[in-house]
DNA sequence: ACTGCTGTTAGTACCAGATACTAAAAAAGG
DNA sequence: CCTTTTTTAGTATCTGGTACTAACAGCAGT
């Protein structure tokens, strides 16, 4: 019984290592952890987590479609709803890195740039540049909150669009945003 | 010698089904081609081109970085002047990844960035957070625009400073904002 | 027609980093 | 001492290659 919490530990540290470097071998990982390769491996397959190449594989797609897909990934948070020109719904994990250094007071400007690439998604154009915004932060987000923003499209006044983004942890409200979206119709094609 | 122009345009061909997707292997490369797959292998060390796997770990490579630096490079520029609660300017070099993806014009996060955590560094204070904020966007920034944010600090009250931004490319100013940051008397310690 | 050269294909041996599986050794616990 | 859990060792096999050798196709020049 005593050694299974040195197990557990170890699959807590394999779990951190390939977090932080996800392109070790099962050879470095075992080095690390000062254990056989066939304890990796088989502490792997416990956990689920795919094979060096795999992992590289599946980085390099997503890294592929991140260059080419714009919508999806240049979406701050994660899409959830999407109905153009109506309303949109974005989820974003806070990190620690998205914090300030100690107080894990997450940055104002993570806040602002999920409400803003989900006020842009929310308006169906071939093109949207931000033209203003007016934004209040009601209070702090911290590391691990969920962000939940919310995007309501607002007026149209020819080619402005008024968005209004609340983001939300909980039931708290933490950010009110009204942002003017500026449709471009096809200025610069793709 | 007519061969050779066979083989320039195979080279050519090679090149940009690389560029559009990596992720092929040889054998893939060879069947979209219509050569064998030792004509590929012959080609890719001919043009100096990498084995799959090595495409495959130069881009998780890159993705890694990124992700790491999308999210810690704590967005704010260069600050080239402070002088505290009066004023402060920042430099930015835009980068294409800060541009949406094709037509080169920087995503407003980035220029709402700089500004709020310059005027943010312009307040002296143990802890401070933006309250709110008017931002407008008069023009669009570019890649490879020199962003020149300057902060100036305008009344106080009580806890809360005004603070003024405008953020000029050369002599055009595209940015202004106005942020109230707010001093937190250190609420969070270090 | 013979020779020389370029370009292409085929085939073999080998490698890294794995999987999948079997077996055995080591470490406690009771 | 015996049982069970945990760890290690070892073998066969796979993929997507490298590196190298050999053969063949086709045309050019003499």
């Amino acid at each position: 019984m005593a050694r299974s919490i040195f197990k557990q530990m170890r699959h807590k540290n394999l779990l951190e290592l390939l977090e932080a470097n996800p392109l070790l071998t099962d050879e470095e990982l075992a080095r690390n952890l000062k254990v056989s390769i066939s304890t990796i491996r088989l502490d792997r397959a416990l956990l689920g987590l795919p094979e060096l190449r795999e992992r590289m594989r599946r980085m390099a797609q997503k890294a592929n479609q991140r260059l080419r897909s714009l919508r999806q990934e240049e979406v701050i948070g994660e899409l959830l709803e999407l109905e153009p020109d109506c309303l949109a719904l974005s989820y974003l994990m806070t990190s620690k890195e998205m914090a300030f250094r100690h107080t894990g007071i997450v940055w104002d400007h993570y806040i602002y740039s999920q409400a803003s690439t989900l006020a842009m998604a929310v308006v169906e154009a071939d093109m949207v540049v931000t033209g203003a915004a007016r934004v209040r932060y009601k209070a702090p987000a911290h590391v691990g909150d969920k962000l939940i923003a919310r995007a309501k499209v607002g007026v149209r006044k020819g080619n402005k669009n008024v968005v209004s983004v609340r983001t939300r942890v909980g039931q708290l409200e933490i950010f009110v945003g009204r942002f003017i979206v500026v449709a471009c119709s096809s200025e610069v094609e793709n």
